[in-house]
DNA sequence: GGGTCGGGCTAAATCGTTTTAGCATGCTAG
DNA sequence: CTAGCATGCTAAAACGATTTAGCCCGACCC
């Protein structure tokens, strides 16, 4: 005999074909599926297996390109390492920041995601709803989603609207947002402050005037009602468009001027309002930040490219998304245990050229 | 026997406790799973089972809320309905862009998708590559992420770098974009026109480039090299981040300007380097458009938000996305038949403020 | 009356793992 | 000499579907 050299056959199948099963490791060893299981897992039963078998099973699994099923492995043990995100749409910027955040969290902890966009229409989020929970995803994360009934899933949602049992919401510190803010106009000598209230129907709107109102108490700064209006647009249960919120802006910039009230700061309830208010300040021969100083909220990509560029107060939406994912997997990690009904992220003010020194005031 | 008159007893467990297995349904009707499975997928083994027990177990199987368990379902069909996406980070406009419209597409088709962002590391692409096949995705989208080696699933590029065997590449219509911009310029009158190139080691640059070549051939229009300036910063294996182009075009707008060679119009590479170069220019005291027209290319969300704002060659990211899912979805469904090398989209001219008449020329 | 056919199902194998329960074998202790 | 006990493994039953190969029974044909 020829081949009596060698303890495998002559043949050389590295990695063409078929994947390499479990079994084929097994049989290759002469040893059992179970036995190689047992030891690839380093499950604790394998303490019985001793340490030359484990080396030889490693070895081989390495040797022959072993790739475990993930397929199987989820049926068998009722794990998918998956979560479901559900969102209004991927390419609006406030999702797409929030889903870099969670993405990255969930990644460096050995989770997946299915995401779907829902267009804000609710029927389709109940149809992905139930798509995702046939896949068997472990939780759900819910970002700018508004959601009715309890979920059958853990469930942590960002920016969440209502408060659901047993869903924690991640939120922005209004509190934080506003003494940032409202300080920084106050330090540059700014006493008649103008605000824009955020739209109605927007989960954020109510608790950051709050915010607003607070602060303005703490700081000695009083608040002119007429230098006060509100948003309009109505949101279509998500997000407006761009477009939209900055021809809102300006339309809102204009009214400010026609009230006829002197002021010489803005305080708007986001970036793309600020950008409108900005146009049609500018557009009606005041000078930013000369006569009047803009500080916008969230700090799109664009707040930086304005001229001037905008100061803001930033949402950490990376952040937020990291802080969603790493609360949903330590509800999926203590399943009994009580969790937050709320995580506060701190904002940061964005000090650009949009702000400065109070004219007629300090 | 008081529990004679229904055919199913008293208890009520709608849907509480554990989902419902096919197996459930079987026994609760009396019939075998094979005969459930058969009717529910509307097998066309299914034609033997009359009309009537079909709409039994159909009405059963709504009734109990019976919902069909994706993984034991894989597992056995060997078919996941998932893709896997590579990018370099989702919160980038340009992917967002265009996983939005991945997303559209294989949600509408019954799909879902896994996403990693590689952040530019080889060696981070090469573990996730690995952990998606292990998932058995069964095909990938490579979205700015540049490949080595041929690939051990169908796969589909996004602004693909490298021309790999088996892999799709979906790319703008450089020719048709040069086309639009500088037709748009040309009728405007501009004959003297700058040009940011792209750095040296983008995709994109090199086609850009020669379709600019000939566009300009077609129309008549001379090229001044020294009216061409080659952006310098060095993506490091990715994109560069808003900022530094902004500031790179900023700086080149400036070199521009030094050169002393006079020009009517600037044709950009993308949309931030465009918009360093209006603050490098207005600064000068030059006016847009009246002095100097801008075109940019890519339309990012602050293109429009410019002052002036920026007439740009628009890349339909969402539509780009949309495309490169509908043809891994062809080529899935098609194994055998032969794929295109490349797809390419038609770019569109957004015209906005940042162009006009030419000046001197009439 | 026996063979054939087709209608209406079902048994059992399979997908690739994990996990529980236990089987040989040999050694030691009594 | 045998009970007891490690030691080193394995058989087989899950997990929840799909799918192949038939089974049983009654009707029909000659």
């Amino acid at each position: 005999m020829s081949a009596a050299r060698g303890n495998s056959p002559p043949r050389d199948e590295p990695n063409t074909g078929k994947p390499i099963r479990l079994k084929d490791v097994a049989a290759h060893l002469g040893l059992s599926p179970t036995t190689v299981s047992l030891v690839m897992n380093r499950s604790p039963a394998a303490k019985g297996i001793p340490p030359e078998t484990q080396e030889r099973v490693r070895a081989a699994a390495e040797e022959l390109g072993y790739r475990p099923n993930f397929i199987a492995r989820s049926l068998r043990r009722q794990r998918t390492f998956a979560v479901g995100v559900l969102l209004p749409e991927i390419s609006e910027g406030y999702a797409a920041g929030v889903l870099g955040g969670i993405e990255d969290q969930l990644l460096q902890e050995g989770y997946f995601y299915l995401v779907a966009g829902h267009h804000s229409k609710p029927d389709l989020f109940d149809d992905y709803l139930q798509l995702l929970t046939e896949r068997s995803v472990e939780g759900l994360i819910l970002v700018n989603t508004p959601i009715e009934n309890a979920l059958a899933l853990p469930a942590v949602a960002v920016a969440g609207h209502r408060e659901i049992e047993g869903v924690t919401n991640v939120v922005i510190d209004h509190e934080m947002a506003a003494r940032l803010a409202l300080a920084h106009l106050a330090e540059l000598g700014h006493r008649r402050i103008a605000f824009f209230k955020g739209h109605a129907h927007s989960a954020d709107t109510e608790s950051r005037w709050q915010a607003i109102v607070r602060a303005s108490a703490d700081l000695g700064l009083e608040i002119d009602p007429r230098l006060t209006l509100q948003l309009s647009g109505e949101p279509a249960g998500g997000e407006f468009s761009p477009e939209e919120g900055y021809r809102e802006g300006d339309v809102f910039g204009r009214k400010l001027l026609e009230v006829g009230t002197p002021f010489t700061a803005l305080f708007a309830f986001n970036d793309v309002s600020a950008i409108g208010a900005m146009h049609a300040l500018s557009e009606s021969g005041l000078r930013i930040p000369d006569d009047v100083s803009v500080v916008g909220f969230d700090d799109i990509l664009s707040a930086a490219f304005q001229n001037p560029s905008l100061t803001t107060v930033r949402q950490p939406l990376h952040e937020m998304g990291r802080r969603a994912a790493a609360e949903l997997l330590r509800k999926l990690g203590a399943p009994g245990e009580e969790s937050p009904l709320a995580i506060t992220i701190e904002p940061e003010l964005v000090v650009r050229d949009s702000t400065g020194p109070a004219r007629g005031g300090g």
